[in-house]
Order: structure tokens, then C-alpha cells, then sequence
DNA sequence: TTACATAGTGTTATATTATAACAATTTAAA
DNA sequence: TTTAAATTGTTATAATATAACACTATGTAA
């Protein structure tokens, strides 16, 4: 079993947000929300930030610059992740296929380098979009 | 077989910019290089860009908010990309693999959902950065 | 306990990345 | 030709992210 992090308070604060929210949350949307709890200052938001990726307890959507919090039980997979992104509403649903992951892991490229991460953004319709 | 594009004079000087670097460049990086050839100001690098990532004669790399010509037979590929960054050298290569881009097409979620484009960004260390 | 190292915080300023808005010009169709 | 669409030039500003430095809290070892 791998170490429980336990949350800094500026780390606490964001997670929470970030973790309550349905939609990925941009760094200074999450700044204007948290400023009536203290913190005031982007450095503050972004340092959390970093932490929180860096422990897979959130994961960064590239595309969007934004985050949201990690629904696959965390840690195992900050270092290989995917996601579903609707072009018309936005949402965004993290990808848990044991296939999918599987396949990635162990995917070599022709110059037989190893990877030891990965981020996959898939675009499309939502169901919801698709139907209307 | 597909339009042929052809190119606008600022989308020319910015993608034989960027078709000659052997790293990705970022757009101000880009900006600064053809102020001498008479672009002068972001919304003409950015405006070229995004046509040349509709076009697929570029990506962007997300991760980077850099871009890199394509060399994979162009268009074809805009909307399922696939590359392979060096944490170290940063560098950034395309991947072409017939497997890899069959298995992420048809590739359906829990939902069902079905995608119309994908990008994938494998990180690791390349041959050179591994060995030393 | 004390000393030290490490991590986290608060703060100001600034760097980097990207777009809004509008006028002028070029290109391509009708 | 005349009209529409695409491209360009330009100024200003929005949005995203980090540098730098002083200070505080926390954990570890003597
Ligand atoms: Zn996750
Ligand atoms: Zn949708
Ligand atoms: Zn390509
Ligand atoms: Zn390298």
C-alpha cells in the first residue's frame, strides 16, 4: 500500500473545490473561489496545484487548462491517464479501461523507448450532445 | 484524395519556420523570428497557427503550448495524434504506428461514446537521455 | 530540548500565452 | 462587376503561469 498524503491546509482548500466541482476548474476560477478562505495570490493556487497533481489526487486537462479531481482511486494512475472530452458542453469524465491502460503501458515506439507516463485526450460528443 | 492547401503568405513564413526546426517552437518564439519578414503582432502568429493545426500541417503539443510540423503524410492525422516527449532534451517526436492508431479509433468508452479526434502524449526518456 | 533541514505560506511583481475588436485589403465566387 | 468570405494589420487587453524573497510551520536527529 502506498503512503496516505495528508493535505496542507491551501492543499485541503483547493482539493475540496476542485473535488466538489462537475467541471474542471480553471487556476483562477479556483483563486476567485477560495479568496474569502485566505488565499489571495496565484503563486498560492498554483503550488497547490502542483502538489495535488503531483500526488494524483487531481490531473491537469491539457487541452483546457484545467483540473479536475482523480475518481480512479488516486495515486495508481497520475501517470497514465485518460479522458473523454465534449467538444459542444465541456464535460469531462476520466477514462478508467483496464484495456486501454494495459495497451498504453506497454506500448514501445519503433526506437523501443520506454515511457514512463502518458496523457490521452479523447474529443467527441457526450451522449447527452449527441442526441439533441 | 484530399484539397491540396495552399498556403497564405504569413501561414508560409510561419510554417517553413517551424518546418525547419528541429524542435517544437512556441509562438512568441515564433513571433520574434518573423518580426523581420513584416509580422509583427501576436494575432498574425496565432491566426497562422490555428489554420495550420486545421490544415494538419502542424500540431500543438500541449504540454508544451508549442508546435511541430507534421511528417506524417499530413492531413490525415490531424485529429489523431500521437507523440513521444523527453522529460530531459524535450524532445518531440511523432509517432506513426499503424497498431496504436487503429486501437485508440475504434476505441469505445463504458458510455459508448464515440470520438471523432484524440491526442496522446507518451513522456519518458529518449535513446540519448536514457544512456548516459 | 535544541539545532537543523525541509516543506509550506504570504506577498509583490512580472513573464508567458492567447484573444477581442475593428479597420483595411486581398481573394474567390456569383 | 459586385458581393461575400478570408486574410491581414494594428492596438489593446485578457488569461495563464512563474520568479523572487521573507517568513512560518513541521519533522528529524543530536
Ligand atoms: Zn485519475
Ligand atoms: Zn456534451
Ligand atoms: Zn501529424
Ligand atoms: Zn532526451
Amino acid at each position: 500500500m502506498h503512503k496516505e498524503h495528508t493535505l496542507t491546509k491551501n492543499q485541503r482548500i483547493i482539493f475540496d473545490l476542485i473535488d466538489k466541482s462537475p467541471e474542471p476548474l480553471k487556476a483562477y476560477s479556483i483563486l476567485f473561489n477560495v479568496q474569502k478562505k485566505g488565499i489571495k495570490a496565484p503563486p498560492q493556487v498554483y503550488r497547490a496545484l502542483d502538489k495535488l497533481v503531483e500526488m494524483g489526487k487531481i490531473h491537469k486537462i491539457e487541452s483546457r487548462n484545467a483540473f479536475i479531481a482523480c475518481h480512479n482511486s488516486s495515486c495508481q494512475v497520475a501517470k497514465a491517464t485518460a479522458f473523454s472530452i465534449c467538444e459542444i458542453c465541456e464535460k469531462v469524465t476520466e477514462i478508467s479501461s483496464a484495456s486501454l491502460s494495459k495497451y498504453l503501458a506497454n506500448f514501445k515506439d519503433k526506437d523501443g523507448m520506454k515511457y514512463s507516463k502518458y496523457n490521452l485526450e479523447f474529443f467527441g460528443l457526450c451522449k447527452k450532445c449527441n442526441t439533441r
